[in-house]
DNA sequence: ATCTATTCCTGGCTGC
DNA sequence: TGCAGCCAGGAATAGA
C-alpha cells in the first residue's frame, strides 16, 4: 500500500522521465479511476505539456500546461513507465517520451485531471519533513481523540498511512490509543523525530513492498524486512522479546507491543 | 466541531 | 478439489 516513501519513490523514479514530455493521447480503460467520466478527462489530458512531478502527501499531482492531473494510488494502484498495459490496467497516458500505465487490481485509486488543484490536496495537512518539531508538539496535543487515528487523519498530517504510523509509534514508546492531548510535549517531539526517521529510511530503502508495490520502473522496495511491529503479529518485539499484538484502532490492523508502547 | 461507522473494490486466503 | 465467505484498508460520505 503506497504510503509517503513509497509514493515519494515513484516520483522520483518518473520525474526524469515525463516532466517535460507531452500527452500525445490519453485512455481510461475503467471509468472508475476517471471518476465516471472517462472521456471527458481523456479530452482534457490529451495535448497537454507536462510542466512538473511532485508528491503532496500520498497524491503525485503533475502540474500541466493547463490544469492538473492527480494520481491516489490508494491499496493497490501502480504507475508504470514503458510498461504493456496487463490485465488491470485502467488508464493508459501515450506521451512523446514514452507510455505511463496506471494500474490497480481494486479500482480504489483514482487518475483525475482537473482544472486547478483538487480540493482534497489543497486540504492536505503539513508535510512531515516541512514542520517544526515545536509545531508538531502543539498541533498534536491540540487535538482530543487517539494519536493513531490523528497520525492517519491526512488534514492532519499529509502522507502517513497504516505501515508507517504503527512503525512511528513504536519507536517513539506510545500506546496506538494513547489520547493526543495527554502526550507529553517531550514525547510528541519525539514521535515526530520517530516519524521522520521511519520516513527517511524508508525512503532511502525504496519504500515497502507488502504485496503490490512497485515503483514506475517496476522494482519492488526493501523496508518491509525492517518492519518492527506492522505484520509481526505474535512474533517476538525486538526490543523486550514479548510478543507484537494485533488489535483493530478505526477499522484498521494495528502492531504494537503492549510492554514496550505502555497506554 | 469532532469523532465513528459505512461504503467502495477484488485477488488471495481460510475452512468446510 | 471446489467454492463460499471473509480479509486487506485510504478516504469520501453519512450519521452521532
Amino acid at each position: 500500500m503506497p504510503e509517503l516513501p513509497e509514493v515519494e519513490t515513484i516520483v522520483r523514479t518518473l520525474r526524469p522521465r515525463v516532466v517535460g514530455s507531452r500527452i500525445l493521447e490519453a485512455r481510461y480503460l475503467s471509468p472508475l479511476a476517471a471518476g465516471h467520466q472517462p472521456e471527458w478527462m481523456a479530452a482534457q489530458l490529451a495535448g497537454r505539456a507536462i510542466v512538473d512531478l511532485r508528491r503532496a502527501g500520498k497524491f503525485l499531482v503533475f502540474e500541466l500546461d493547463q490544469g492538473f492531473l492527480s494520481v491516489h494510488l490508494r491499496m493497490t494502484g501502480k504507475l508504470l513507465f514503458d510498461a504493456v498495459p496487463g490485465p488491470f490496467a485502467r488508464a493508459v497516458l501515450s506521451l512523446d517520451a514514452g507510455t505511463l500505465v496506471f494500474d490497480d487490481v481494486r479500482q480504489f485509486g483514482r487518475f483525475l485531471w482537473s482544472p486547478a488543484l483538487p480540493s482534497n490536496v489543497e486540504r492536505l495537512g503539513p508535510e512531515p519533513f516541512e514542520l517544526q518539531p515545536s509545531e508538531f508538539a502543539l498541533r498534536l496535543r491540540a487535538r482530543r481523540g487517539h494519536v493513531k487515528p490523528l497520525l492517519l487523519n491526512q488534514q492532519f498530517l499529509g502522507g502517513l498511512g497504516n505501515i508507517y504510523v504503527d512503525e512511528a509509534l513504536f519507536r517513539a514508546a506510545i500506546h496506538p490509543l494513547a489520547v493526543a492531548s495527554r502526550v507529553s510535549t517531550r514525547r510528541a517531539q519525539l514521535l515526530h523525530a520517530s516519524v521522520v526517521e521511519v520516513l527517511s529510511e524508508a525512503i532511502a530503502a525504496g519504500g515497502s513492498s507488502i504485496s503490490d508495490y512497485v515503483d514506475a520502473e517496476g522494482r519492488a522496495g526493501s523496508f518491509q524486512r525492517f518492519h518492527r511491529v506492522y505484520g509481526r503479529e505474535g512474533e517476538p518485539c525486538l526490543q523486550c522479546g514479548k510478543p507484537i499484538h494485533r488489535i483493530v484502532v478505526g477499522q484498521r490492523g494495528t502492531h504494537f507491543c503492549p510492554a514496550c508502547q505502555k497506554r
